[in-house]
DNA sequence: CTGCCGATATACT
DNA sequence: GTATATCGGCAGC
């Protein structure tokens, strides 16, 4: 069990992604393994916040890589990306959904807040605003380094290989760049939002 | 299960 | 003013 290397996310974030699968985030005592991921590059990719140039929001994605972008969506949920790329090139990789592994307690207790009925494990980390609510990933964690886990926050290799072939499909959410065959997800986990976590479905 | 709606920070027209 | 890398509640099936 060790913290990726700085090195494997110094590439583009379409390769980077589906090696993230079944990697382990930890966040404080809480940690769940990652079943999906988009792609996001930069300046190349008009689905990407990067694409019209550095602003206040992203300016993470254009330091250097390993660091994890998190950015406020909708005014209401909190969203988390692996910066990936050499500094100056903006692609990171968004953590789409989670398989808690660990912390469960905590997990349902920071997602249940505010809400008529308890939160189910299956939709704990199902989603990219689930997830940040799961683990307690807000603004004091954009910029954090995932490989010294300087703010708690780590992405762990504990051996667990990614899936030989990961489902793709297209990114959720978008119009533009939503041609882009860029999100990818372990085939079969109940934990995978959207169509692909619903077999037999359109999106596969 | 599906569809609609509201919340409302940030970036852009 | 409009769009957005979302989610939860509710209506209806």
């Amino acid at each position: 069990m060790h913290p990726v290397p700085r090195s494997f996310y110094r590439r583009d974030a379409s390769l980077v992604a589906p090696d993230l699968l079944n990697k382990v985030l930890v966040a404080g005592n809480r940690a769940g393994r990652v079943v999906e991921v988009e792609a996001y590059r930069g300046s190349d990719d008009p689905g990407s916040h990067a694409f019209r140039g550095k602003t206040g929001r992203n300016a993470t994605m254009f330091g250097p890589p390993g660091h994890l972008y998190v950015y406020f969506s909708y005014g209401v949920h909190w969203c988390a990306n692996a910066v990936c790329e050499r500094e100056g090139v903006a692609h990171a990789v968004l953590l789409r959904a989670i398989a808690p592994v660990f912390g469960l307690e905590e997990m349902r207790a920071a997602r249940s807040r505010g809400q008529k009925h308890p939160v189910a494990d299956r939709d704990l980390g199902r989603g990219p605003g689930r997830l940040c609510q799961a683990l307690g990933l807000t603004r004091e964690h954009d910029g954090a380094d995932l490989v010294t886990g300087d703010r708690g926050v780590w992405i762990m290799d504990d051996g667990h290989r990614p899936p030989a072939i990961p489902d793709v499909g297209i990114r959720v959410g978008l119009s533009a760049g939503a041609d882009r065959p860029w999100r990818y997800s372990v085939p079969g986990d109940r934990h995978v939002s959207g169509p692909l976590g619903r077999p037999d479905r359109p999106g596969r």
